[in-house]
DNA sequence: GAACGCTATATTGTCGACATTCCTCTGAAT
DNA sequence: ATTCAGAGGAATGTCGACAATATAGCGTTC
């Protein structure tokens, strides 16, 4: 996992807002005031401004110009649409993966998958959040390809995690998730790109109508 | 045509700043200098510590905490990086159009190549910048996806045609290019998703491979 | 009573100055 | 000769104050 490190006031101030946002302490279509920011967090405006500049990057809040910033609304059309984008960005992350990731790099990714079986068959949920992001995580990176792993991991994952925690959506289905991971490891094992891409892109469009079922429901 | 409207003065740094990256006048790798830049501009640095922080979230310069903004480094590697996330995302436009565009789009979509067709036709190379930028940036915005148009007309456009300018290609290739864009549009037309996403897929495939011919002659 | 315009206020945009960090250059010691 | 340490300078990071703009509320007019 990379970990981020702040270095600057404007760093740590940026971290902390965009977890307030993401885990919702900071409630979905509020205003963030800036005055109001930064006697709460005892920075100077300035810090804050580029905070919300960078948050902004990150699709998380939109500015207007002379008004203000407000967190993004989060629409059920706005998670499907960020699932889409998110099929063809993966779908071509596990291609390029299954070209470009090493002999070792893939050998640690099967064992990563062995732990998890373990952790599945003994009864433990432990792999809802923390490893399906590392499997996602890991393939992503495999592709080696800088801008996917900018838009992805930077962009769209903090707004996927956003829509699940705010829209209570509870992690990716455990079961049947696992076997498709696993398809999508052998593919990239035996280097075959294509097969990688089309059982990834399969593997999102499922979540994707397993989340529209259950905003059907509600 | 979606024309930005500058309305604060750090908007029109950004904008002119990304004009001057993209088209070359600073050149690519070099540093961009704050006070210098404020000096040049006759603006106080806050306002380009804006700019450059939205040039960064467009991809165009990489800053260092206590360092410094620097132009991207164009490489032929990154290009073709490029060109992937560009199939991954514009195939799935495609897709997206051929489901979501209204009727009148698709018929103002065809007489646009109709016209194109005319222009060509004619001996006129006009056809190369400007008609294939439309082309593409109509079945973009057809894809009614939000994230998409974003992340494509906002981040990768300028990016290519940073790559376009200064690596001195010559447009896209004329003649078989808007055979492959005709075929795009009949997909979509015929509302066959699959088949368009295929088709502009190889479309961008082939300027990739056209892209990587040209780069090993140099 | 409703619509329009104005004023007051609060927020964002911009500025110049100060604090802090990094890089370079110098010089000394091994 | 090379390496390390420190001082100097220049750049970025941060701050508080001022300017410009949008919003809300009130009063006026039709």
């Amino acid at each position: 996992m990379i970990t981020e490190q702040a270095v600057t006031s404007a760093d740590k101030t940026f971290f902390q807002l965009r977890s307030d946002i993401v885990e919702g302490v900071i409630p979905s279509g509020s205003k963030l005031s800036e005055t109001e920011l930064s006697t709460k967090y005892q920075v100077s405006r300035a810090v804050i401004r580029e905070a919300i500049n960078r948050l902004e990057a990150c699709h998380l809040v939109e500015r207007r110009a002379n008004v203000g910033a407000r967190v993004v609304s989060l629409t059920p059309a706005g998670l499907i649409q960020l699932y889409q984008v998110r099929e063809a960005l993966e779908g071509m992350a596990a291609r390029l993966a299954a070209k470009n990731m090493s002999d070792d790099e893939i050998a640690d990714l099967t064992s990563l998958l062995d732990n998890h079986f373990q952790t599945v068959k003994d009864g433990n949920s432990y792999y809802q959040e923390a490893g399906d992001l590392d499997f996602h995580y890991r393939i992503i990176l495999g592709s080696k390809n800088q801008h996917l792993i900018e838009v992805l991991i930077n962009g769209i994952y903090h707004l996927i995690r956003m829509y699940r925690v705010q829209l209570g959506m509870a992690g990716p289905r455990v079961t049947t998730a696992f076997d498709e991971h696993k398809h999508v490891v052998q593919a990239i094992a035996n280097r075959d790109e294509e097969l990688a891409e089309i059982l990834m892109r399969r593997h999102i469009l499922y979540s994707k109508n397993n989340i529209e079922r259950k905003l059907l429901q509600s």
